[in-house]
DNA sequence: AGGGGAGATCTTGCATACATGATCTTGACT
DNA sequence: AGTCAAGATCATGTATGCAAGATCTCCCCT
């Protein structure tokens, strides 16, 4: 057998979280997976553990492994984070932006506005993804910027419900336009602001997005 | 052999590498660690990945694991990430501190008083992290608390070398004055900027110090 | 004498085996 | 009929075995 599994297994498992393949909540049995990739248990554990550590997966002592299900509380408290972060990904970036940078922040907010003419929701969210990321790499701060990503890996299972809440793309976009323009004019306190900000509403938005849900679930419960 | 050895393994190595007992740059052999500990092999690679996934080891595929030697780029990186998780805190912890925090946060300094009383930096330096830790716990958001103790006790086996630097402790607890008195007052945005601070002149002061005891490394190289 | 390469040795990465704790099933009792 | 307990069943946690890559050694060649 060729060495170095786990990584790919790490990736793939990873990849299917995200992407909502796997829901939140759901057990990860090890025999299943080990049988799936047609690998033993031993790398997949490996890669249990390691999605365990980045927060995408649980591991219950001797219960096994679960998709993470974040509550209602850590979610709030995650996007919190998240807007910290990301504010000081902006105050950073702004100080620090190279021309090449900046090229790429305009770049990725174009490809945005793009899918915003179109009401191309499934591609505005990668674009998204791609925009802030931009921010983060024009931090020239590595470590900060990763422990960007982790987050941002880790909330993007949630952030799909985010589809459903009406005219969100067209605001998310609104305020990348404030965001943008505070990063290319140097503004790290203005930038910071917009970016928490804009954060911050993501999360109340879908924390009352998983309300209606939430409702609704429990109705057809009655229901049915 | 009764189960759940790894949590075991990987406190007992986190303390060992914190500590200054596993020096940064040094190699973990697995069979070395698996006889020391008399386990087998496998808990102790769990425990490994653990520590890598904390930022205190890494696995270099094939080639084994080793304590974590972070260069000065990325150390620098690590305390500016440090000093914005740190002023967000602070904001946080401002606002929403409970009698109980506010009571912890009074106590944890008084502990810093005495070790300065004392002059007792091997009694500050714990009692410095305990009052960080308060403020942690004060934001009320978990997640975010949880984000500031990984960082320090991934930047803890560098924080050791500090105790070498003059006078470093009356700094340090003068400047925890002002951001107790910003906390207490429930001013954010100063109790956000005096942490920030704190925490980047202890990297700026710490970063002096590496470019001093390397000199003084290259002086023995040269000399012996 | 120094450098490079072939073979030996060692270590990691994965597979398999086994034991213990968790879960599920079944049956008896209230 | 419902509940609880004992045994069966199963999954996890750990140990051990094995193959392949990395490192080290030693010798040959220039």
């Amino acid at each position: 057998m060729r060495g170095e599994s786990t990584p790919r297994l790490r990736e793939a498992l990873e990849e299917d979280i995200v992407a909502g393949h796997l829901r939140p909540g759901q057990r990860l049995d090890e025999v299943s997976l080990a049988a799936r990739f047609e690998v033993s248990r031993t790398p997949i554990r490996e890669a249990l553990i390691q999605l365990a550590a980045s927060g995408l997966v649980e591991i219950r002592p001797r219960r096994g492994a679960f998709v993470v299900l974040l509550g209602p509380r850590a979610l709030i408290e995650s996007f919190e984070l998240m807007a910290e972060i990301e504010a000081a990904c902006g105050r950073l970036a702004a100080r620090r932006a190279t021309p090449e940078d900046r090229a790429a922040l305009a770049a990725a907010h174009a490809a945005c506005a793009a899918a915003v003419a179109d009401a191309d929701a499934a591609r505005y969210y990668p674009a998204n993804a791609v925009f802030h990321q931009a921010i983060y790499a024009a931090t020239a701060n590595r470590v900060l910027a990763e422990e960007a990503r982790r987050l941002q890996v880790r909330l993007q299972p949630y952030r799909r419900l985010q589809l459903r809440v009406p005219r969100r793309m067209e605001a998310s976009f609104a305020e990348h336009e404030a965001i943008l323009a505070a990063l290319l004019a140097g503004d790290g306190a203005a930038a910071a602001e917009h970016l928490r900000a804009h954060v911050l509403v993501q999360g109340e938005r879908f924390m009352s997005l998983l309300g209606a849900l939430q409702a609704e679930t429990d109705a057809d419960a009655e229901a049915g």
